[in-house]
DNA sequence: TTTTTAAGTGCTGTTTTTTGCAATTAATAA
DNA sequence: TTATTAATTGCAAAAAACAGCACTTAAAAA
């Protein structure tokens, strides 16, 4: 067999699972691992592979750049909070909540919209402070570090005392039977408190984290008037949610 | 299964839900919890996400660091501020107003300093968050465009419910004998009542603020307790100030 | 053609990396 | 506080990487 061939052969292999294990190259071209360890090594020199400890993994596997945009699903996110514009009418009083689709749609409020719009959120609270025809009311409370929102007892006091027309919440885990999940004890509290004090609940989430769970409940998945993720409404991921009493966007 | 892809897949994990427990991960990828705290520990370093105990979040969450660039005599205000933390002792409680002046005093305060903080200043309240021993406390209400703090009647009334050890303001304006005075009412109000929610008040201005007044008065010059400019206490400028009955620093 | 040279390949022993385990220490929660 | 849960450290086994060597094969030169 040639050098060539086999080289051709590897980088397939990588193209198309993204990673492979030199053992596996090895066995499968019938050839000794340094033959293969050398070859990746020589492609790793190309910058047509990266070599890594027992394997080599593709570019795009590979490549991080630090100075991409930090969202995650950025895209997946911009498309959800794009949906859920639509729901919010001039003058009607909302509430978002903390998350990075719920800054998102923060960000996208156009700034010509007048609403009142409370949240929890610190980082969305500083996005609608851009926007001239937003009155923003932040709730307060103890501020979670991680998820930067406030939680605890007078967060949940200061929610009692509100209604608001659209409520607009993200969550950790999502899944049809078991419903909205979190990790956080605290932040499911904080969220129970946000769904009571609105009128209709919007859930926003991208679609990869449904069928998803953690350890604390926040509520059963029809406590959820709305849902939107990224997918058409009519897509067969959400299978599963359409028998529930759940309107889908 | 490869280094790369366990944290590929860790990476995805954080980025997805936020934050993930290290037990959670290694069962979900069926190695040593040691394995997943190793590479979790790599990746911190390598700043792709942000190790905690027990855990990791991603950088999304715990990454904000507002943009400081044009802050008008920084300097002088970084001065103030140093001064400032002399007066602040482990396990106390403090309040800290708006303004670039205490977004300073924020910023500088030891991360390891284990104190109780609270504020109404969206600023200064990212700023805290990143300090692990801070417990924050956001004030909540109506937020001022502007001057990104909370204002109105919530406000004013949620720190009436409260009395800390110091309480640290910032004014627009300050004069010996007109004492401290702003252009906006509201804000007026809000300093009033933080005021009274701290058994000692502590005023942090620059000395180009000396002497100078403006159209609503929040309080007169000796009931402030301590008065903080970049200046020696004994500098020329502050003479008209130390017949006051207010100590200087 | 034959000879020479270079490249490719596999083998061996050594070094390094990775991983899991156990014991200790630190941090957090009850 | 005490109890529980994480983090740290050192260690050992396994796997992988590496370097050097020998052998084969292919290409280039005589």
């Amino acid at each position: 067999m040639l050098k060539e061939e086999r080289q051709r052969t590897i980088l397939n292999e990588v193209e198309l699972h993204n990673r492979v294990l030199l053992t596996d190259i090895a066995e499968k071209l019938d050839v000794s691992i340094d033959t293969v360890r050398r070859d990746v090594k020589e492609l790793d020199g190309e910058n047509r592979l990266r070599k890594v400890h027992g394997g080599a993994v593709s570019l795009g596997f590979a490549n991080y750049s630090p100075a991409r945009n930090n969202v995650y699903a950025l895209e997946q996110k911009t498309a959800i909070a794009q949906k859920a514009l639509g729901l919010i009418k001039d003058n009607s009083v909302i509430l978002i909540d903390g998350g990075t689709t719920c800054v998102e749609l923060a960000r996208l409020i156009p700034p010509q919209q007048s609403i009142t719009c409370f949240t929890l959120s610190l980082p969305v609270a500083m996005e609608l402070l851009n926007k001239s025809n937003i009155e923003t009311i932040f709730i307060g409370g103890v501020l979670s570090k991680d998820s930067q929102i406030s939680i605890g007892a007078n967060t949940i006091h200061n929610l009692s005392q509100i209604k608001v027309d659209y409520g607009f919440i993200g969550t950790g885990y999502v899944d049809a039977s078991y419903g909205l999940t979190e990790f956080d004890w605290d932040i499911v509290q904080t969220k129970k408190a946000v769904i009571k004090a609105s009128k209709n609940t919007v859930l926003l989430s991208i679609s990869e984290k449904l069928n998803s769970q953690h350890r604390y409940k926040t509520c059963d998945i029809n406590e959820i008037d709305t849902m939107i993720t990224e997918l058409e409404p009519n897509h067969q991921l959400l299978n599963s949610f359409k028998d529930q009493n759940i309107k889908l966007l």
